[in-house]
DNA sequence: TTTGCCCAACCTTAACAAAACCTTAAAAAA
DNA sequence: TTTTTTAAGGTTTTGTTAAGGTTGGGCAAA
């Protein structure tokens, strides 16, 4: 689980990491810039966005976003609580609005809320697609009774490509979400993690449900036919 | 969309109804039992609860759901505004939580932020012509059911004129937009994409919509026979 | 006004070129 | 050891070009 602080407030921002290590991977920003930039590689599962800050504000980064079609859910967070703030969050396309000052808890409940219904599935840390279900626990795949050997970054792959089902990702998103930004290696290893990946899936015909679209990305599509 | 209101009183209830009643085909029940009742159809797009109620208390009633594997939204809707009973609500299963007293208008704004993200993602990113659909998310074409099958350029091209329907475009225009200005081929390759794509949309007859225009460039056209 | 011819613009096809991708295996790192 | 990365050669798809066929408007002669 990947989260974006978007917080100009070096202070404010470490503590919420300090809160949130636990359950998420954390990438900061500081300013409304660095913020819009990362978030627009579409790699995190979740936003916190604080909404005054110098230069670009965070109405503009979550507009911006949003008219990008990224669509990760985003929190605004922030000491404005008039209802016309709100609204305005509201519109722009926020999906939850907590008002400084929060209790800690109270914000990690509303993240893990969020995260819970956009990763779908209740049934907690399984994720499925079809009859091949991922424990995401310990890190284990099966389809029916059929335990599946993947190894780490396969099952990163395998889990991100689930979450995404239907929609393309392309290479750079792969790498960028599973090697990480500064990564000196290749994106030419998503071709060989998927690869191996359909290898793995070929015993049990899933690997048909892998897509690649030439020139944009890999699908996991859950039509059959299709293209 | 539905909204199901369990709130025990009235008056409060109907108020809300009212301010509803403009988004959504409002339900109302008045105690935790038939609350729980009606939830359980699982017809409903969210669900607004109030937690306490006689015999059986809002908490109740979500748990109960969810074991039942009924997913829907719940937003709770509370005069208790503690943090351990924010932290109860969502444990046990809550998507969001309101204190009384509230803003009409922020309780509207948040039953729409959650029904834009349960509903919104199968709507969007979907480009029509007639019964000619794109699926920009995954680059797909259908019609009706039928899966078209069509390659990069194709599909940009055919979103291109999609978008300017019913308007001329050079074939300046198009080779800069999906070949790019400074590409060194020439823009004859338009007429040969122009004619890949007839070749494909003959099947279904769609073929006829793109229309040359002799010395200006091509259009699709809404009309049947005429220019 | 009509007819017939010419030419430019456009269509279509197929062959070739060039990316993009797949797979494997070996080297490097953990 | 197991996993990750790099490299290389093979495969497939897509992009591009060129050549010949088709169409339709302009224009002159009837």
């Amino acid at each position: 689980m990947n989260l974006l602080i978007i917080e100009d407030d070096k202070v404010l921002s470490e503590s919420i990491k300090e809160t949130t290590n636990d359950l998420f991977q954390v990438e900061q920003a500081f300013d409304g810039e660095e913020g819009l930039y990362l978030a627009e590689q579409n790699i995190f599962d979740v936003i916190i966005l604080d909404i005054m800050m110098p230069h670009m504000n965070g109405y503009e980064v979550l507009e911006e976003l949003r008219k990008k079609n990224i669509t990760t859910p985003v929190i605004i967070l922030t000491a404005k609580d008039g209802i016309d703030d709100k609204i305005k969050g509201f519109k722009v396309g926020a999906d939850d609005y907590l008002v400084k000052p929060f209790h800690r808890e109270e914000l990690l409940l509303r993240l893990q809320a969020m995260v819970r219904r956009s990763v779908g599935s209740f049934k907690e840390n399984i994720l499925s697609f079809k009859d091949l279900h991922l424990h995401l626990k310990n890190k284990t795949a099966s389809i029916g009774e059929e335990v599946i050997k993947l190894n780490g970054k396969q099952f990163d792959l395998l889990e991100y490509l689930i979450n995404n089902k239907n929609t393309i990702l392309t290479k750079e998103q792969i790498f960028d979400r599973i090697w990480g930004f500064e990564s000196d290696t290749s994106t030419t290893v998503v071709e060989v993690y998927a690869s191996n990946l359909r290898k793995n899936l070929k015993k049990y015909d899933y690997d048909q449900y892998i897509k690649t679209f030439r020139g944009l990305g890999y699908m996991l599509s859950d039509g059959e036919g299709n293209v």
